[in-house]
DNA sequence: GTGGTCTAGACCACC
DNA sequence: GTGGTCTAGACCACC
């Protein structure tokens, strides 16, 4: 599920349930509009302090992921909130991930055409698994 | 440069610094054979406490990026030093950072073609820009 | 209008609704003697709990903006039930506001003259768009 | 100084901090460079737990107040670190403050006239007591 | 030394 | 009921 984590991994317990969140919104796992659990029922549910699942929210409503309706809970945020982006923002995201594969790669002994190959099957394979709502 | 590092940066400078190196040697700004300065001298040259530098060394020694001679330096290592990779690791590799990838994404409004563009323009870019020597 | 509210924002709603009627009176919109809603009404009408709506009108009538006759009715109350000020009050009123101002206009590079010049502009806007009636 | 805080006020302790040190930097007071005490220190000196500074100091650093350089302290920002801003934002938030400031004015009884020369003097006020270093 | 994370648990405002 | 703040104190990574 989206709320996973794992207590043995070095990236922070608050910070895996961030990218959790966002993940499983990416993915449509969660819609725009759905609830999440209260901080408490989360905290209770995964065994975590109730502190830590409310950094997570604050750090997702932040970044307009979530929204939270005062006294009455969190929701994942429409996509209309979110701001205008540039072409030469989207293309420095895409690099840096892209710069990171491609470092890696070259260590596992991938050529140029063996990368184009796995990155295109695994695009692909992404979004026929994306659930559309 | 390859030993460029930003104080300011939440990532670990140790940890730029192995990154930094890595990446160097992917790009072939860094060739097998070549001699890295000493950590002292590195640590001079860049204002940074030695103990900063011989971490990343070391944690770039454990994955055979880089070889310590001793009493003649360090080198960047052979390719052939390295081990054998399955088929599924690298799928492993290249789908763990495309993900990462397209839910960020998602965020910037991407459909599945202006990604599949937008990254074979950063994957060509990348290896045109590569130096082999 | 003066009764909008937005749900997703930090500031609570009652406080909202009370700022929103201090503002619709200051510029005219709601004038003395004007008749407002039934803490019912608003409620139904913006699908609040009444208990909110309460809140905000107890508030603006400690503050004499507005007065609720028993079995008449809530009203926007005339200028002259209001208590006289020093000088010095205004002064200092004034001055927080401007502090704020001036604070957060420094991180947006804004030197002496660009703050006066874009005060003054807003200043002259509001007083146009002021409904005497 | 910039890092009284009121116990006793409604505002959050952290953002009372956090609002102290933005205007302390906007005034001159604190200089970029200048190191800010250890969240340690701090917490001992004016007996808050460390933890309400440490939210203090990260909120500021996400907003490019300060800065922090791992494990050597908290530093002041320098200007050139932000980001650029259009000329209908810095419209828009001088608008909005002196839109408040205006709604305050009405029920002080100030008109228009002696809007404008309080703004003035504030402001004037303001810029002379700035510290340029 | 530095800041960052997390727990356990109190208390509060809002709806 | 909901989320937000704060304390007290442990533990950790980084430099």
């Amino acid at each position: 599920m989206w709320y996973d984590v794992d207590l043995r991994s070095p990236v922070p317990v608050f910070q895996q349930l961030f990218d959790g969140i966002k993940a499983a919104v990416a993915k449509g796992i969660l819609a725009p509009g759905d609830r999440l659990p209260s901080v408490r029922e989360l905290a209770a549910q995964i065994m975590l302090n109730p502190n830590t699942i409310a950094k997570a929210y604050q750090a997702l409503e932040r970044d307009r992921v979530i929204e939270t309706l005062r006294g009455r809970g969190t929701f994942v945020a429409g996509r209309h909130t979110r701001r205008a982006v540039t072409d030469a923002e989207k293309q420095q995201v895409v690099e840096a991930h892209i710069h990171r594969l491609l470092v890696e790669a070259h260590y596992l002994d991938m050529d140029e055409e063996e990368c184009l190959q796995r990155i295109a099957a695994a695009v692909r394979q992404w979004h026929r698994s994306r659930t559309d709502r």
